[in-house]
Order: C-alpha cells, then structure tokens, then sequence
DNA sequence: AAACAGATGCAATGGAAGTGCATTATTGGC
DNA sequence: GCCAATAATGCACTTCCATTGCATCTGTTT
C-alpha cells in the first residue's frame, strides 16, 4: 500500500499540500466531480490552480476526463482497473438523470462495437443514463 | 415522397425560406455539424435564428443532438431508422480523430449495456472515436 | 545564499449557449 | 385585400465554463 505522497512521485508529479488535499478529495468523492465541485470545497483556493491540478493529474493517468453530456467536464480518479492510457480501454459511466451524478462503473466493461468496413475503432466512449441504485431507491 | 414543406408542415413548423435551406444544408451534410458550420455556411443569417430554428428541428424531431466529447454540440438530421423520440433509441455515433468529423452510424444499433443491480438505464450514448472510411484510405 | 524550476494567484480572454426585446414577416379572420 | 394576432428574425447582451499570460511565491539544487 502505498502513501499518495508515493504515487504522486511516482508519476513525476511534485507534491504539494494542495495536491495531495485534491487527491483526498476525489478520492473520497464516489462520482466524477466537475471544476466547480473542487471549486466550491476549496474555496480559499485559486481556480487556476485547481484546473491546472486537474490537468496534470490527467496528464499523468491519475484522473479521467468524462464526457457525460451535461455540457461540463467531470473528472474521476482512475482506480484499479481503469486502464486510462490504453487507448483502447472501454470506459462506462453512468448518468443519474434524477440527482444530476456520474459515477465510473470501472468493472462494467464494454462490449465490442462493431464499425462498418473501412472505420477503425480506437476508443469508445459510453454513457449510460438513467436512474441511479440510490434514487431508484434500494 | 413528400416534399421537405410538406415534411415541415407535418411537424407543426411553419415554413420558411431560412428553415428550408438550413434543411437542405443540413440534407447535403453526411456529417454532423456545429452551429459555427451553420453559421459559417449562412453568413447573412444571424446566429440566433440559426440557433432557434435547430431547436425548433430538434424538438420536433427533425434533427437530433449529439455529443461526441469534442465538447461542441452537434446536429444531424433524424433519417431513416432514426427513432429519437424514443427515450431507448440506441444511437451510434462515430467520430473522426482525423478529419473531426462526426457521422451518424443509424444502420448500426447499440448492444444491450449491462449495468449493476439498482440501475435503471433509460438512454444510452454511444461515441466510438477513431479513424473514418475516408481517413483510412480507403 | 543564489539561481532555478515549478507551483500558485490574479486578471483577462475566448467560445459556446442562451435570453430579452424590438422589428419584420406570415397567417387567419373579417 | 386589410388588419390584428402570432410567430420568426435580428441585435445586443449575459452567463458559464475553459483556458492562457504574467507576476509572484515556494521549494529544490548547487
């Protein structure tokens, strides 16, 4: 098990008290969060910094980008099995229509998708909405 | 074969001789297209009524909208095969990371998705990104 | 301690989406 | 055909998110 201070060195990423408070953050969030999400928990904080946080994270294969078609990127950690530099890694996520979240179903993987002849497939991206288990109410 | 006025007209949208040539720009297109394309193509328009009368065509049914992660919206004309008032419809969109284009891939259907106990998916979108027909080279 | 690189903060920009309101065009009743 | 009602169009403006430039600060290296 290592410290996050560990992994962050690890990817060539200089620690920092900000960043290792980003990381606690989305690492305790269960949804993709949205820029203004970190915004408004780290209010004495610059926008700036937190977008240019999110940004190396990404770069470094720490976060994901997630295009859920609210019009707003959300970002999520990438966990175990999230295989973010594989380009051709099949990503689900799913939207609650009813509280507005988007989590990362990392162990629902995709099913091959088949093109038409001529196209080439590198990456898929997959957004399922609908009702999530606790506003389905289970 | 109905005419586009008569297709129009069906749809409770009053002619015009700015709906009906977005509509043919729209026909001629195979690809999805922005509202800067439109913009583009119509110079002389202003971009709010090009904007309203996409929102018109897409509240009626005529065109639907897509997201392919670009981040930019964009529209296509419902064909064929295109069930978008239907919630369950499975679009299949796939988009060029060479040329940046968009197409509709209506004659290929979604697989069922499987998501977890507790989940109810209503809709489903799907953008598979790589290299189009004419990018390969083929 | 000096020099450097990188992180942070502030200000500003740009692009796309959306809205309010005045003007113009179209339709339907007379 | 004319007039009133209704809808479409055009202009200006606003908002929201994403992104960048630059100055400053902080931490690291020698």
């Amino acid at each position: 098990m290592q410290t996050i201070e560990q992994l962050l060195e690890s990817k060539d990423i200089r620690v920092t008290a900000m960043r290792l408070l980003i990381y606690k953050f989305l690492a305790e969030k269960e949804v993709a969060v949205t820029l203004s999400d970190i915004e408004d928990a780290f209010e004495k904080s610059d926008r700036t910094t937190l977008y240019r946080t999110i940004k190396t994270f990404e770069e470094k294969d720490i976060v994901h980008q997630i295009d859920d078609g609210t019009g707003i990127t959300k970002y999520a950690l990438c966990e175990k099995g999230c295989n973010c530099e594989i380009e051709t890694d099949l990503h689900l996520h799913f939207h609650c229509n009813n509280c507005n979240e988007t989590i990362c179903l990392t162990d629902h993987k995709i099913p091959q998708i088949k093109v038409p002849d001529g196209f080439v497939s590198e990456n898929v991206n997959l957004v399922v909405k609908g009702i999530c288990d606790k506003c389905s109410g289970q």
